[in-house]
DNA sequence: TCAGCATATTGACACTGTAAAGATCGCGTG
DNA sequence: CACGCGATCTTTACAGTGTCAATATGCTGA
């Protein structure tokens, strides 16, 4: 048996993935700090070295979910930005992210600390919205979209599948019909009404 | 003085009213059983003569929520059910609902034990989706949507509201447009590519 | 009258976040 | 090389949490 060695070595990135793992098995509520210090073989204060308090972790996990979400949006849409259906793609993605993880919703905007900023041109926008911005607004200018309506329809696209994303993530929730088959009717329109 | 009796004769009501109040506070993180039961006047364990735990009280709690959450609702389109904006108004409701109570977003929809059903004519839809369903549908109807189309139309309509209510409730968000011009991007269709 | 039942209290337990005090160890400076 | 300083981790402690078992209270009906 090799006993194992005072510091530990790696803390606080380990704290970090178990913490996801937990999140993953047990949602937000059975969340506790103590329990992800078990999980990496250490004691109960040793995270406050790494972390302020319990939200301070939550917040540093959550960075590190919302980049591996980038990079499953980024993914949808890599190589076909111009592709009518990117927004389509972008939307699939987010759903289906939430879909194969539902504890991730609750955990990413509704613990104390969170913060999302959809304002226009911010420097501290939500990551993921300034994806659906970028590609949005390249297909409306394409589509010839006056651009008075740019705003309102990217968030009515953001807001409907957000609002999915929450449904499905909502506990219990059942829904028979398709998901993306209604995303279709807003990311989708008949331009004959010019 | 008046020396309190020791039976509260009216305990399991005032729990949920106490209760109710602590959650616009504090939200439902601030949230404990024994909070309530402190501003009820009574003792930690008293509540357990009238729920089974802390989560059987949030779900009366919640129940009683989503009566009045239901009177907004119908108050909105109460006397102009065949109003073309009939579907505005209700999703104005919902949305000012939960700018008025921004805790309640989280405590309705993300406490374990939360249950939602979107199914077609299921007995237990949850309540507000039946007002948003048969509101909608008169409209459809008169509009000679085709019917295949209805369910989809419905279910984003209730998405894109469901959403920006998310949106709205979740702490520190910031957006400078108007949610209900987004709104109209939605509810209000041009009907000219028949 | 008084037994029984619904309602409330008390006390205990395990678990939680957090803070203070001390232990361990690596690293750079003398 | 020695030494000590700072980062990291442990131990201990405390207040707050949900929950349960045991007990107390008082109303109501037989």
């Amino acid at each position: 048996m090799v006993d194992k060695p005072y510091h530990h070595g790696n803390l606080k990135n380990e704290l970090i993935e178990s913490g996801i793992e937990l999140i993953n098995e047990e949602g937000l509520n059975g969340f506790s700090l103590r329990k992800v210090a078990a999980k990496c073989g250490v004691s109960n204060a040793a995270p406050y070295s790494h972390f302020k308090n319990v939200n301070d972790l939550i917040g540093a996990m959550g960075e590190h979910v919302t980049e591996s979400f980038m990079e499953k949006l980024r993914a949808s849409v890599s190589g076909r930005e111009e592709n009518p259906n990117a927004l389509l793609f972008l939307g699939n993605a987010y759903i289906d992210f939430f879909t194969e993880h539902p504890q991730y919703f609750q955990f990413l905007f509704y613990h104390s600390g969170t913060k999302i900023n959809l304002d226009q041109e911010s420097p501290d926008d939500y990551p993921p919205y300034i994806l659906f911005r970028t590609t949005a607004y390249q297909l409306f200018r394409r589509q010839h979209l006056p651009e008075n309506e740019y705003k309102e329809r990217l968030t009515a696209l953001w807001a409907v599948v957000h609002g999915i994303a929450s449904l499905l993530s909502t506990k219990g929730i059942q829904y028979s019909g398709s998901w993306h088959e209604v995303l279709k009717q807003i990311t989708i329109r008949k331009e004959k009404n010019k």
